[in-house]
DNA sequence: AGGTATAAGAAATTCGCTTTCAATAGCTAA
DNA sequence: TTAGCTATTGAAAGCGAATTTCTTATACCT
């Protein structure tokens, strides 16, 4: 069952307010992986009275109560996606930047194997691909 | 045989000027992976007349020549790595700050196989895994 | 209600990096 | 060699993303 941000906010013991609220919903609702900027002119729509500073505190809050993921693309300005159980790594298409979610189960195995053979415990990644479109 | 990048960028037909063959020559030194603010240092120790402004442009320019290659990992300011033959990913030890170069060729490969999956062809990739040392 | 803590808004600040601008160094052709 | 370009440099200003400061407003708790 999809849970919203707004309630993993309250089984997580993050305080709700109105603004925090708007950003969750919206955040809840994106289905793409949307900048600081976007997401305040989407939340603009609904508030028209909330700051951007706000939205950065929100959005940083949020990731580091494990609700939110931030993603650095290459050259680009940070983006966020809620995060939900299944992990994914991504394809962007360097040419019209959308972004494409994957999973690949063996890469996530070899993955664990590196760090292990060089005497680590994975405790987080980062996979990015980068790609143009093939003419069929 | 290992080419200084003093030579890579005669052979590439970049020109040097005597603020970049000492860049040149103390990251051809440098088995680290720095930032431009402690190449800045690096640099500083030989000629204390270069500025950062120069550190930085020639960096750029190294990158844009295919000399130098430019790594952005989590959270922090870009660093900066001869590029040579032997591709390799990261191993960045979260305690330490300690970088493990490493290559994985069935990793590249599937790698391959996912941009294939949906269609794109693989330009670049960006792996980055994330470790804390195990205790023996 | 009163007192404390927390959060929000607006503006200023920081940080990494790039650009502008005037001065200098390096060619190129007469 | 020297006049006349073109490219590069150093210093400082500028820029964009993100954070912080400061003040005001809001929520919480007996």
């Amino acid at each position: 069952m999809p849970e919203t941000i707004e309630e993993k906010c309250l089984s997580k013991g993050v305080k709700l307010t109105d603004q925090r609220k708007i950003i969750a919903k919206v955040m809840s609702e994106s289905t793409d992986h949307p900048d600081v900027d976007e997401l305040y002119n989407r939340v603009s729509k609904i508030d028209t009275k909330i700051s951007i500073a706000t939205v950065y505190r929100t959005v940083k809050l949020f990731e580091e109560s494990g609700i939110l993921t931030k993603h650095e693309f290459k050259g680009g300005k940070a983006r966020y996606e809620e995060l939900n159980e299944g992990h994914h790594d991504h394809l962007i298409d360097v040419k019209s930047g959308e972004i494409i979610e994957f999973v690949d189960e063996e890469i996530e195995k070899l993955q664990k194997k590196v760090a292990d053979k060089y005497g680590y415990k994975l405790v987080d990644h980062k996979l990015e691909l980068y790609g143009v479109k093939k003419k069929p």
